[in-house]
Parts: structure tokens; sequence; C-alpha cells
DNA sequence: TACAAATTTTGTCCAGGACAAAATGAAAGC
DNA sequence: GCTTTCATTTTGTCCTGGACAAAATTTGTA
């Protein structure tokens, strides 16, 4: 069995793979086409790619999902693709959060208490939903940019990561009331482990007073219609980071969709399938945090006590 | 482009990786090896996998993450793997814990907030400890014998999970204090993301007075020793589920050891490394959550304040 | 200008071969 | 006895280069 992880100066495709969301498949014909990537190869002739071919894997990703093409973008250089990011329209390198530099220290020096307390603080100052919109989402960005630019490192976003989700469970938890409607199924597909996106959904929900279930990340499709179907669910809920293959996420949703009936709704939100609403019949897209509550007063319009 | 999907009957090769966690070349190596499975095609030559195949596909993916062998059972038949099944849950059926029947029916009909309920007072009757060892220990273990016996769905565990990580969060924020010694570093290794162990032994030490850092799972050991050396850790602690193969976390772990100070301790707990301290040198296997109390005990005798 | 047809682009699948890591079994040492 | 070391089998992942349908784009026509 061949090792998937790192050799001295590169990591091996399924690596690169499961953090840049495009295929094995994809990536070798690429290299056939384009020229890019061009990895390495180790003693037994096996692709390892180094770090900076991932980078440029990852920004030529975004680009893709803004919807260009692979033959204007794959084999430009590194300079081009930069220049296509700034033109594009989500351009806007958002300004820095509040208190971004402090935070930024509290996570480089591994300091989860303080960082936790920051946190907590503004949550009590702006309430659990603004909270989400105006603190939490730009910060989740800020902190994925800083780890590209390496100013980051991996240990500081797990730290981040795991103080969200003190805070936000602790929120959840004190929201109480598990009374109402609709029914909320909160999950993942297999593969996609942010569990981010979809705490702050529930956290978006809960408020709102909706009754929600949330298994974790990575459930099987059939489990997940099991449980729907089992647990007298109105909504099934699945969030797609940005790293998750678009072309998987539309294939799972619409096999999903013929399989749950008709009666539960299924929405999607996350990264990976904004823009894919029109190849979603059927399926609510969730644009943003907003549209998450707004899609939740449409389900109750439509569905009067 | 190829659809992935479902052709009248039967689903494409992408779909059956998703649903059975078996990567696509595995299944294709497995069909040339031992005959099964045995896909019809479409058309275009592509293979198309019945229901039937895909269900047996599960089956043979729970046999195997219990330790048996492909050879022995890819080729075998249902009657046969159904009895293999009932034949292997491990040496002795441990006695159900208490109230097992009723958090089962919780799991089975997907209640969460009664499982958080029934859990939450158990916490309460028993104090966190007590809890964790006399409670959760052997109810995690059920869970996981049940969902081995196909008793319980995916969606049964991972609600249980999900319940677990609400209840132990919210009681190792009450346990405050942020302020003890030793300052522990708690993580996983990468490909290591079973969370339920790592947040066991944090819930265990807090209340001891220790400060806990965890940094959820899958850090690159490269990160862990930069979080270590940074932020002023004096033990650093990570959990292996009974799935991670025991090699890799004795090579991974003689490598952390090699590359931290020797001033930084180095704690290992969990199934893959309990029968490893021998090859192990320098690092404190932890054989349960009692054993961990003692090596808490044991450093803080070598570091008198 | 709108729509249909022809063309190009693009991602996924296939076959069959290869090999290192893991698991197992056999032999040797305490 | 019981480990430890070595040889053998098993097993999963990667490789190459070819193919083709679906999607996207361009061209042609009403």
């Amino acid at each position: 069995m061949k090792n998937l992880t790192n050799h001295s100066d590169g990591v091996g495709i399924a690596a690169v793979e499961r953090d840049t969301g495009l295929p094995k498949d994809t990536l070798r014909v690429w290299e056939r086409r384009y020229g890019f990537p061009q990895p390495l190869r180790d003693a037994n002739g096996e692709r390892v790619y180094p770090a900076a071919q991932v980078d440029k894997l990852r920004l030529i990703r975004r680009l893709l999902d803004q919807g260009l093409r692979p033959s204007r973008i794959v084999a430009a250089s590194t300079e081009e693709l930069a220049q296509l990011l700034e033109a594009s329209p989500e351009a806007a390198p958002p300004a820095a959060p509040a208190g971004w530099d402090t935070l930024l220290a509290f996570m480089q020096r591994q300091d989860g208490a303080a960082l936790q307390r920051a946190l907590q603080q503004s949550l009590l100052k702006q309430g659990l939903q603004r909270f989400l919109a105006d603190t939490l989402t730009p910060l989740t960005d800020a902190v994925g940019q800083a780890w590209l630019r390496g100013e980051l490192s991996v240990a500081g976003e797990h730290l981040y990561t795991e103080q969200v989700h003190n805070v936000l469970r602790g929120a959840i938890a004190s929201q109480g009331g598990h009374g109402g409607s609709p029914s909320i199924l909160l999950t993942t597909f297999p593969n996609e482990l942010h569990s981010l996106g979809l705490l702050m959904a529930e956290a978006m929900f809960a408020p709102e007073g909706a009754r929600c279930t949330s298994l974790g990340t990575q459930t099987p499709l059939a489990d997940i219609e099991h449980a729907a179907t089992q647990g007298g669910i109105d909504v099934v809920a699945l969030s797609f980071s940005a790293a998750y293959p678009p072309r998987q996420a539309v294939e799972g949703l619409t096999t999903l969709r013929a399989r749950l009936p008709a009666g539960i709704a299924l929405w999607a939100g996350g990264q990976a399938v904004r823009e894919q609403q029109r190849k979603l019949p059927g399926i609510r897209v969730i644009a943003d945090l907003h549209d998450g509550i707004a899609a939740l007063a449409e389900w109750r319009a439509a569905h009067p006590a």
C-alpha cells in the first residue's frame, strides 16, 4: 500500500485531491493537456506536488468556481491568475474584521482561552445571529486567508475552529427550546468534514424556533434518507465547503432529492453549491446565513400550522 | 462528461464510492481479483452496480472494519457474511449498560433531545469523572457493537456522537478554571478523525486542574511540534481509536518524541496504542481514563511547582 | 434577434500493470 | 514457554494512455 502523505518536499496526489477538491483523474488529465500541474516524481515514479503548485491549484479552483474555463487559466502564470482574481466580481479582499490583529495574535501563540473569551464577548455584545453574520463569517474568511498566506499555522486554524465550536455549542444549548417547527436535520455528505458551516447553520436556525437535529459530518446518503424518514423530519439541510467538488455535490443532491419523499424539503448551503441553483430543481440553495432565515420563512408560509 | 448517476436499475462507480467509502480503484481491483462485485455494464461499457451489490459491499465494509481480511469475505456469499457477523462480536459481549434499551431506542428514532437529556441526567447524578468512566465508556462500546451488528444505523451512531459532544463540551466549559498546571495540548494525528476519545480525555483532565488546549482532530506532526513549543505546553496528549493502524501510531509517536524537546512530555491513549508501551520509550501510554489521572499525578510529582 | 446545429472543451471512466506497505506465517533466540 | 526477526503473501493505491458523453461555445439559419 502506498503512502498518501508528505515526502520531504511535497505531497501525494490523494492529499492534493483532499485539499483542493480536484479529483485525481482531473489532476492527471490537466497535466497531460495543459502542462500544469507538473509534479515531481519520487523514486517509484509517483507524483509529488510541491506546496507552491498546490497553492496555485487552489487559486485555479477559486477562479473555476467563478465560471472561468480551464483552458484559459490552468496554463496561465500565477501573476495572470492573481490579476484575474482581482478583476473578478468577488474581488474585494474584505477589510480585516474588527480586532483582527489581537485575535490573530491569540491564534499564533496558541492561547485558546483568550480567543474563546474574545469570541464570547462579541457574542454577548451582538447577540447570536448578528455575531454569526457580522463577526464569525468574515473572521472565518480571514483565518482561511491568513492560513493561505502562511501567517497562520494549521494548529492556529484548528485552535480557532475548536473555540468557535465551544462558543457556538454553548450558545445553541442555551437557546434551549427543542420544541418548534420545522424539524431540520443537518449534516454533510461523506468526504465533507468541515463542521463549521453546519454548526453556524444550526446556530442560525435554532433561535428562530426550528427543531434542529445535527448528525455531524459525513453521513452516507442512504443513512440521511433513513434518518429523515424515521425521525419525522421536515427539512434536510446539507452543508458544503469550498473544497467540495461541485459536481459531486450536484450529483449527490439530485440523487437524494429523488430518494426523499416529496414532503421533505431539501436545502443546500455553502461555497460549493452557491452558483448551482439552476442545476438543482426541487432543492433550495441557501446563499448565506440571511438567506437561511428567508428559506425558513418561505417554508413556514407554505406550511401553516 | 460522464454521468455518475443512477441508470434505471443501478448506480455508477462514483456513487458506490460515496455510499460505501470504498475507493473506485479498490472496487475495480476486487472485481478483478475476487470476482465481486460484478456490476452490469451500460451501453458505454461503464459499471452499473445493482442495489443488492451495494448493500453487500456495505456489509463487507463493516466486517472489514472489524479486522477480517478481504480474501476471506469479498468472495463469500451473503449468507456466509451474515454468519460471520453473528459469530464475531468479539469474545465477551459485554453486559449492556444500564438503561441501554431506552437509549438505543432514542438513537433508532433519531430523538437527539431525549438522548441528550438522558446523558445529562447521568452526568448530574454521577459527576463528570464517574460519568466518563462508568457510563460513557461502556456506552460508546455498546453503540459501536450495535452498529456492527446492524442494529443501529450510521445516522444513529452519529446522533450519539453529536449528543456526547454537546454534553461534554458543556461540562468542560462549566468546569471553567483555565489556570492550572500542567498545560496539556490535545489532538490526533492526520487520518485519525475520532474526536470522542480526545474530548473524553479533556473532560477527565480539566476538572483535575490541568490547563487543556484541544486542537481537535488531524493535526500534522510538524504543526503539533510547532504548537507545543510556541504555546508553553508541558504535555502533548494524543488519542488513537481502534481503527488507527498501530504501526503508524508507533512510528508517528517515535518521530514526534524525537522532535519534541525533552522537557515536554508525550502521552498516548486509546485502543491502538494500549499494548504498545514497550515499543514507545519516553512516551507515557495511557491505558484508560483512570490511568490518565495517574499519569497526571506522576507528572506533578516529578514537577513540583 | 432568437433558435438550432456543428464544434470544441472538459471531466470521468476504463484496462491492465506495477509496487510498497501491511498482514501473516515460519524460523530463530531469550 | 514467549518474544523477536525474517520471508512470504496479501492488499490498496498509483501509473499510462485511450475513449467518450455531457456541457459549453461557436457557427449557421430562419
